[in-house]
DNA sequence: TTTTTGCACTCTAACCCGCAGAGTGCTAAA
DNA sequence: TTTAGCACTCTGCGGGTTAGAGTGCAAAAA
């Protein structure tokens, strides 16, 4: 990180109190603070005056900063930092909330419409954008491949991997094969390889291609070659689903066409997202982005709210929220924790 | 249509030539023009007088307006109708552009991905959004059924459907099926019914159940029972691929967020949308909606250039632009039509 | 009859001005 | 250490002015 952050321990007390204060109340109404509304809405019986030279020495440390000499204050990175890591209290979620993420990610659904659920689900309750990541599982072990002739020498491949996944591939193949041929390559690949991982049997096929280069045994040449080059391709297709963006247009701070029309190019083309996704898959917790601080300057003003979800102790994936850095942390940092818990373990039923 | 159109041949031939050029015009610059300009920029040897005299026929016959009094004039929705259908000179694509096409278009792609390259292409080549329904193929062959086993008595099947669509869905079984049980009922049904149409299956499985009903045959009822099941929710997802949303917020008159939203929340519905693609799937060829006229008014300010696309005479689906009611339209309408042929033979040769 | 000239009129957009409101920093007093 | 007082600064808003563009109409010209 560029900016060292503060030990809230070295602050006096009151300081720390009025700058919560005065974060809360920027969260709140997205205005810069004055010291005379500080003055009013504190406990503190202090002046204006006082509460003024408490902001200068804030503002000293980069806590804060003003818009312009005569505009209250705003908090900056560093200061949302400083809030987020020791000043916040976390709100407990109420049952009602609980139990609608729990509906919502009932295990009775495709892993796919699983993902989509969560996300839309993440978007509509924070009413920002949500984002979910593709599982990643370390193994891939094949659970069931299919051939299907097409026409035009084309095959369509079906893989069953690891119990949920289901992935579809057209190859094209030298002559047109009978269905009953195309059974028995299948049949001859479950029984050899199903359970096995995915770039295990790889390098088995490519083994057994060479042991079998001068036999006789057609079916079984035909099988290794059909299934090299249905395993080729592994377009490790990852990704994310992505809800609400539309959201993000009615936040005021975001409200520029040019501003939010490079962020929705930046989702579209998902590799930056995706890489900040990433960094957070090893995380323990939920973790927060704040501003540019994570280095994408179309994240500008807005925050991530990201926790990695996992299953059975394994880390699968990464989901979260993208939100104005003026979030109500408070509040979507336990929706982001549960709904990553609760997708865990709808996962892990699923499988 | 709320508005009547103008026959073109009760205009005098001065009139129409004005109102064309002042149409190419504004769809060139978007400011509203005035005499002026007209009487500079076109061939006719007129003073700004007499083309004002035009322009205010012309803006008695609803054709164009002011936006105010000292504004030039800009064409109604009335104006661009008249203009698209009797005025358009049409360009020629160049063979650079139907090369381009041609080689995003190649067969060799899974359906799902040919369709995502066409919208994309389209957005990307005319700067606007590019938008492709799915196809409906009016017959449902079964061409291949399989069940794969997972766990907590779960069962995935997979449906190959008229050789192109593969579709995936779970079911729960009262008990643990093995795999060879399932596939016995795979290769049962496969034998019973593949090349049948969805819906007779369906019909037949109910006769067969109950002919059954009473059958010792375990088997035969299990397969039928499942059967049933997973052809049940035939969940006839129709919707489309959209891309290039973002480039819609480069366009001066869209630059509103507002707008922009309540845009892109009708993309993300899908059914309003569709709603509109569907009106013109049963016209011969290129269609133009503009501004609210077809009753949406989420498309103030847009025009839809839309297309059948068809493969052996059999209409598929429609594939389209929406961009704004100022668009160069002797461009868009060839790209819109040549994409439209050149995706039905490409699903043709996938079929 | 059609076209043009001349002219008064209107509207927008840009700019400047002045002013109220909010908030600051500094200094001196409590 | 805190507060009161005060001068200062910046924003946002309403109002006024001006330049530019374009109009419509009436009278003259073709």
């Amino acid at each position: 990180m560029p900016q060292s952050t503060i030990d809230p321990s070295q602050l006096p007390e009151r300081n720390l109190y009025l700058f919560r204060a005065l974060i809360e109340h920027f969260i709140h109404d997205g205005q810069p603070v004055g010291s005379r509304t500080l003055a009013r809405d504190t406990d503190l019986d202090l002046s204006p005056a006082t509460i003024r030279n408490i902001m200068a020495d804030l503002e000293d440390m980069g806590l804060l900063y003003s818009p312009h000499t005569s505009a209250g204050r705003v908090p900056t990175v560093m200061g949302y930092r400083l809030f987020v890591d020791s000043l916040l209290r976390v709100n407990k979620l109420n049952s009602r909330e609980i139990q609608r993420i729990a509906e919502e990610l009932n295990p009775d659904q495709d892993q796919q419409a699983l993902l989509r659920r969560t996300s839309d689900m993440l978007s509509d309750i924070t009413k920002f954008a949500g984002v979910v990541m593709f599982p990643r599982t370390s193994s891939h072990a094949l659970k069931h491949v299919e051939f299907v002739s097409l026409s035009d020498n084309r095959v369509l491949v079906i893989l069953v991997i690891d119990d949920h996944e289901v992935q579809n591939r057209i190859i094209r193949t030298s002559r047109v094969y009978s269905a009953s041929e195309l059974q028995q390559v299948s049949n001859y690949l479950n029984q050899a390889y199903a359970g096995k991982d995915l770039s295990e049997i790889r390098r088995e096929l490519l083994v057994e291609l060479k042991k079998l280069k001068d036999d006789v045994n057609q079916l079984a040449r035909t099988a290794i070659e059909m299934a090299q080059q249905a395993l080729n391709k592994n377009a490790d297709e990852d990704g994310y689903v992505l809800a609400g963006q539309t959201n993000l247009m009615d936040i005021a701070e975001l409200c520029d066409v040019e501003r939010l029309k490079k962020l929705f190019e930046s989702f579209n083309q998902k590799s930056e997202i995706l890489q900040l996704l990433e960094q957070s898959i090893n995380a323990k917790g939920v973790q927060i982005f704040i501003g540019e601080e994570a280095g994408y300057d179309v994240l500008d003003n807005c925050s991530v709210v990201t926790s990695p979800y996992e299953s059975d102790g394994q880390i699968l994936g990464v989901l979260g929220v993208i939100g104005p850095t003026r979030m109500h942390y408070e509040r979507v940092i336990p929706i982001v924790d549960i709904t990553a818990k609760m997708l865990g373990s709808a996962l892990k039923s699923s499988k």
